[in-house]
DNA sequence: AAGTGGTCTAGACCACTCG
DNA sequence: GAGTGGTCTAGACCACTTG
């Protein structure tokens, strides 16, 4: 496995890239374990014979990732934490469904588009009199209803969205593939709630009951908004699961 | 600024660390803004007479950090997210209360050790009959009461933390300080639920209100779980804030 | 003393962006 | 074509950990 061989010089894939999806590839199989040592710089680099710094680079790369952490003068090692589940990340309803096994579906409860209020306009940082589409839809997760989800887009942004998009598909895969956006970060505010009369019979629970509130503003890399979000979740049956790290003092040390 | 003269290569701070906070306090500063280019690798490398690869590993921190992002044959640019707000990091509500600006002060409900229950044993992988320390608590903000929050704490991790903790000050701290012991990951479930009789009394809020139960379970860097938390919090006095970043394809391609 | 990761050098070739 | 970041080399010295 660790030989020479194993890697391709011609490939567009990048040497140390190589080297990070087979010890990624270790670390799945289960052939190394949480704790266990990963082969040493030095190792990788005489094996594979490639210099030292790629050889760092790859296990830098899975350090990045959380698969790994170093300490000097020991030795690299298997992260216990398996990221790949339960890290919150930006995830469509769609997405974050899916990841835990169920199916989601939506019904449509108006699509339309419109000249927003202050809060929505200044949270999309819209010019005065621009329009936004508005989209609101109940939120099902094996035919149960979850909560509802209001979105707004600029019209700006997203020309004729209303004919493009297909509301029992993604609504992130549609702004991706139609209009090349895709979201970099989304800033979310969570409070307790109660639902209201209207809300409950949506969501076919009662009124007063425990409720998630969400209000997310959605960015691409170069901090323009994309997207403003308001959603209300049924408390008894959506959970909020988050992994917080504490500061990493490799770079900001101090 | 930019000047080979203000790097002190015999510092024990590392030549990539020096120029990192030198360009970090030209962001905070003001006199970098968001979008704007930073100097490049082969300029910094010109400048401070260093190897472009160092100059590199400077830049590379800021991105790592969140501070800037590099787009291949343009440049290295001021990121538009401030992450030193709102990003969700491991923070005990000492830290998360200072952040805000607002007094953080607490009273001790009880504190004591016992053999706990099958959920609280797992969660901290004890072993039969092990015993963990309770730390209950009524946590208050400028002397607001906001939650309530019940540590659990293995004694076999923390001997005598009952005679060397003072409530008043940072668990976290002297988890630090005592015993060496530093979280670096927690694992938090949210719900939404309401506030029972007891809770609301404590709170001095309503029966019924709405709140955030937390249950969270934190660990050190080897994957050891070193604290079980269940806490309960206003629903009108506490709000989640989440900074959600979606996966970066650098690392992991495809 | 031997092995580990952390930092650093002085080059090199490449793919990409932009004028 | 000039400038940018992305990758890679073949060395080097250091601080740290462990036997």
């Amino acid at each position: 496995m660790l030989d020479a061989s194993t890697l391709d010089r011609n490939s567009p894939l990048p040497l140390y890239y190589q080297i990070q999806q087979l010890l990624l590839g270790t670390i799945r199989s289960g052939a190394l374990k949480a704790g266990q040592p990963l082969p040493s710089e030095q190792e990788i680099a005489a094996k594979f014979r490639i210099s030292r710094m790629t050889a760092r680079q790859a296990l830098k790369s899975l350090g990045d990732m959380g698969v790994a952490y170093s300490q000097r003068g020991k030795g690299t090692f298997v992260s216990p934490f398996k990221l790949e589940k339960a890290f919150r990340q930006v995830l469509s309803f769609t997405e974050e469904t899916r990841a835990v096994g169920s199916r989601p579906s939506s019904k449509v409860l108006s699509f339309e588009s419109f000249i927003p209020n202050a809060e929505i306009a200044g949270a999309l940082r819209l010019k005065p009199k621009e329009k936004v589409f508005r989209l609101s839809r109940v939120r099902l997760a094996d035919s149960l209803p979850m909560g509802i989800e209001c979105s707004h887009l600029p019209v700006r942004l997203y020309p004729e969205l209303d004919r493009k998009f297909d509301p029992s598909t993604s609504l992130y895969s549609a702004l991706d593939e139609f209009y090349g956006i895709s979201v970099h970060m989304t800033d979310e505010v969570v409070e307790a709630g109660l639902l209201d009369a209207k809300q409950a019979r949506l969501l076919q629970a009662s009124r007063g009951a425990p409720a998630f509130v969400f209000t997310r503003s959605s960015y691409v890399r170069s901090g323009e908004p994309v997207e403003y979000v308001k959603a209300v979740y049924r408390g008894d049956r959506y959970k909020l699961v988050n992994r917080l790290m504490r500061q990493d003092r490799n770079n900001s040390r101090g």
